[in-house]
DNA sequence: CGCGGAGTTGAACTGCGTCAAGTCCGGTGG
DNA sequence: CCACCGGACTTGACGCAGTTCAACTCCGCG
């Protein structure tokens, strides 16, 4: 429960996040009802069910939003990326698990307290209308990803969203990068198994389009074909 | 482009819609600003690509937004039922095609228009963030079953969110109704082939769990199985 | 009456899941 | 330092659920 003071000054999502739609001044007093969180990888935020009074947005690492079907099996709904926000505004539980995938610092706030902010503050308030709307965006985009796309076609497009959201410009990928999800998590992401994910990759990998570095670098050799792939 | 003045007073979803927020007088001020307009079955409001400059909410029928992979497959992303609002707030384009069901009837605003207005009224703002998170919550939903279910699992999910829909309350299903959605449509809103959603239809047809009538009707004999089967 | 679109049904094919080894790697302890 | 272990990942063989292809039925409509 690590909770110390907010450093916005040199916060790394200071304007991206929900929050610099504020003024300076609105921001401390925003600040001053926060706290920095930092949660080890696997480590969870919340769970489906708990009382929704929390929120948070996340500075840096990433998190999955997950959730079970009744054999056991976790599905994984959404990721969180630096600068996204967590957490029920309207609801009085929460609906999914939350969990960092990998080291996280969230900044972390009362959900009463959010709120009250957010009604007193509109441009708050419409930062995380804004939000909602680009989190559904990508919710319809998973959709569309893994409603009767080829097991190749899935990956391709996964690899193509990771590499995208690790360059920092969200319309050319990087050349290389971390994986942020084991395999299993990607295989909950697209609706197939493990070793599905893993042939298509050792398959893309044959062909030239990426090759793997150690369990979880990535380097994307041609882009142009892995989006082809991903078509 | 039926455009009648707008009768709030005996509108169907005027305590439902996201201009139930708004007093009175805020509500006759939003109206002057609107219209009516009636869609046939088939017929499509905008289309991915458009100018982004209207928004309606849903007053009776039903809408599809659907996106269309490469080879011209259509993929349904969302269903849109009476009281919900469709239309780009935040971005300069529409994202996806916005089809009728069935005969329809919106009420229309200019997206400015209504920007102003919720602005103007933040109770408005308020209550299109909530439907937005609604919407948001719709599409992991659809995610969740879509991602790794059997197709008798889909079908049945499938079924039963629309018997919830079709009755007004939404957590008993309605024992019978008419489906909104023909069996393409079906199978593009589940990722599966007509084929197969029609011998899933058979299926639960033969185990006493629905009842077809017609082309479009739907009795449901048995919602726990039904549910069982959706699990 | 004949046409066309929507739906159903059947038969054969195939991509992905399942199951079962096997490999790689980091950590722990002797 | 090596030996051992366990977890994450890879690879192969096989079966099946769902797709594909092709009739065929049903029904509304000119």
């Amino acid at each position: 429960m690590g909770g110390e003071a907010l450093g916005c000054r040199d916060c790394p999502v200071r304007d991206r996040a929900a929050c610099a739609a504020l003024s300076p001044e609105e921001r401390d007093e925003l600040a001053a009802a926060g706290r920095i969180r930092t949660l080890a990888r696997g480590e969870t935020l919340f769970a489906a069910g708990d009382d929704a009074d929390l929120c948070a947005t996340l500075v840096s690492g990433a998190l999955k939003i997950t959730a079970f079907d009744q054999d056991g099996g976790e599905r994984i709904l959404a990721l969180v990326h630096p600068a996204g926000f967590v957490g029920e505004l309207f609801t009085p539980f929460a609906r999914h698990d939350v969990v960092a995938l990998t080291e996280s610092r969230l900044c972390l706030f009362s959900r009463s307290e959010f709120e009250a902010a957010s009604a007193r503050f509109p441009s708050l308030g419409l930062a995380l209308h804004r939000r909602a709307q680009e989190d559904l965006h990508e919710s319809r985009a998973l959709l569309d990803l893994v409603g009767r796309r080829s097991a190749e076609a899935r990956v391709a497009g996964l690899l193509l969203a990771l590499a995208n959201a690790a360059s920092g410009s969200p319309c050319h990928p990087a050349r290389h990068f971390e994986l942020p999800l084991s395999r299993g998590d990607m295989a909950g992401m697209l609706g197939l198994t493990i070793e599905s994910v893993s042939r298509q990759l050792t398959s893309l990998e044959r062909k030239s389009i990426v090759k793997r570095d150690g369990a979880r670098g990535l380097d994307v050799l041609e882009p142009a074909l892995l989006a082809a792939a991903a078509a």
